[in-house]
RNA sequence: GCCCCCUUCGUCUAGUGGCCUAGGAUACCUGGUUCUCAGCCAGGAGACAGGGGUUCGACUCCCCUAGGGGGUACCA
């Protein structure tokens, strides 16, 4: 049977690690099984206002490179892929229920269930349905009827062991007592979300649920409503939550970032993909930097662990930096280009040296921005730190020296010009600071920064030399 | 309150009864890369939550406790 497997966010915000998570396992699953990735937007509960939620999920999931085979905008046989366009399905499902006698009209009103609750909790009994309207007589429901109440759509949970399996914890048991007649239909004519769920992913034909731990208590439940519907249940998957940077869950306060930010900030996105399928996963040859190919070919259900990871910025960042090293030029320049041609005014040649010396360096593309801000100004050779390393008694020979070997150059190279800066140094017999800070300065107008030849490659002869000249003298007046 | 799930270095993890004086990665510390920052390279320190069992032998199996996560809704 083929591989189908989805991803049901609600659009009410945006993407988070965590959600993002589920969504890569399953479209990795999806991949290395040639099977279908589905997205299906479960907003039954929710008003309006969800249509740029909604965009702004496609939006991140098309960053991470998460392709859907079905979907709300791409459509697909299955469709709709929003559950609110799907409510008469769920009605049509709910009566069959309701005729074959494994549904039942609840009349309780919301009000009243509350009450018993709150009840219930004052002397510390059980919080449940009592399943006072399972077997109504005729004349009762008429009378209800007759008051106006509206009424709800129960299932019939029978006492009992609810035997349901999960592929990371294996076999589960829950009992029957402890869940009760599960309200699917409400009096609105709304299904909730548990029946919702069971039917969209029958009818969408999901092979495998892959999902957060949170669903797992909801899973028996479901198990219930696929047999009742005369179906088997899928293959469940319950991801262990991911949890913010020093435990607790993911929140507006901490760790829940948008993946919006990840992008501003410039983290690679395949580095995202490759650190989100890292947590509770492991490739079974150790490595951990691994490409989107890899990813496709390697990640697989079996070597999930179950304890609920902590999201570690300092990796991600890390892994970040190890795929640009692994980028290539072209495609990285085309990255920095977007963020830095125009408010550096950048030339073709200029950037595709900035790409060069940035790839080895960078972690995230917003590094990018720091460099060019360090040497792309003209030098403010007047600030104390500057003149005081010009005023060095060697300095104005030091700089003049350099400008002359760099000047003869014939290739103007990141290697030419290391080899050629180690020359002179040996030549004029001045090292270490006293020998590349005046330069520096000169060049800068900082006492830090990149290694000089990839300040003088970025630069380009005609703009290096000329700061060098204007250093020279500086430091002789 | 009741029910379910989880627990190896700070963090992500390897480990499925002896191969473990517990391996890797990151973070941290130190050194190197004839300047600095970043990067890169090398080295160092760092863990089986606690307590009971089972066994010739437990990180690995069972129980209890603690801690964490989730559920208990006409929320998703």
């Amino acid at each position: 049977m083929k591989v189908r497997t989805r991803f049901a966010p609600s659009p009410t915000g945006e993407l988070h690690l965590g959600n993002a998570r589920t969504a890569v396992l399953n479209w990795l699953f999806a991949r290395r099984h040639g099977g279908a990735f589905v997205l299906r937007f479960e907003d039954t509960d929710l008003e309006r206002q969800v249509a740029t939620a909604e965009h702004g999920i496609v939006r991140a999931l098309d960053w991470l490179g998460l392709d859907r085979d079905e979907g709300p905008f791409v459509g697909g046989p299955h469709g709709p892929y929003r559950q609110s366009e799907r409510l008469e399905i769920y009605g049509e499902h709910a009566n069959r229920l309701l005729s074959a006698g494994l549904a039942f009209r609840c009349y309780c009103t919301t009000e009243e269930l509350e009450i018993r609750r709150a009840e219930a909790r004052a002397r510390k009994g059980e919080l449940r349905y009592d399943g006072r309207c399972r077997d109504l007589p005729r004349e009762v429901e008429e009378r209800f009827r007759g008051e106006g109440r509206r009424p709800s759509i129960r299932f019939r949970v029978d006492p009992g062991p609810i035997r349901y399996a999960d592929r990371i914890r294996g076999e589960l048991t829950v009992h029957g007592e402890e869940i009760g007649d599960l309200v699917i239909l409400r009096s609105d004519g709304r299904p909730t979300y548990n029946f919702a769920v069971v039917v969209d992913d029958l009818l969408m034909e999901i092979t495998h649920v892959i999902r957060g731990a949170g669903h797992l208590s909801n899973t028996p439940k479901q198990v219930l409503f696929y047999r009742a519907l005369g179906a088997e249940p899928p293959e469940f998957v319950h991801l262990p939550s991911v949890l913010a940077p020093g435990g607790g869950k993911l929140s507006k306060r901490a760790g829940a970032t948008g993946l919006r930010a990840y992008e501003e900030v410039g983290y690679h996105p395949d580095a995202v993909l490759n650190y989100l399928s890292l947590l509770s996963w492991s490739s079974p040859t150790g490595d951990e930097i691994l490409s989107r190919e890899r990813l496709m070919a390697e990640v697989d259900l079996d070597r999930l662990g179950a304890a609920n990871p902590e999201i570690d910025p300092a990796k991600m960042r890390w892994l970040s930096g190890q795929h640009f090293r692994r980028e290539s030029i072209e495609r990285l320049e085309v990255d920095l280009a977007g963020r830095l041609v125009d408010r550096f005014s950048l030339g073709e040649t200029e950037l595709r040296a900035l790409t060069e010396v940035l790839r080895e360096r960078i972690l995230v593309l917003s590094d990018a921005n720091d460099v060019c801000e360090l040497i792309l100004p003209e030098p403010d050779l007047s600030n104390s730190a500057v003149r005081e390393v010009l005023e060095e008694p060697h300095s104005a020979r030091v700089v003049a020296a350099v400008t002359e070997r760099w000047s003869a150059l014939e290739q103007w190279t990141r290697e030419t010009l290391r080899e050629a800066l180690l020359e002179v140094g040996r030549d004029v017999g001045i090292k270490g600071r006293a020998f590349y800070h005046p330069v520096r300065a000169t060049l800068t107008g900082a006492i830090q920064g990149p290694d000089l030849p990839d300040i003088a490659y970025i630069l380009g002869a005609e703009r290096t030399l000329e700061r060098l000249r204007r250093g020279i003298a500086a430091a002789g007046a």
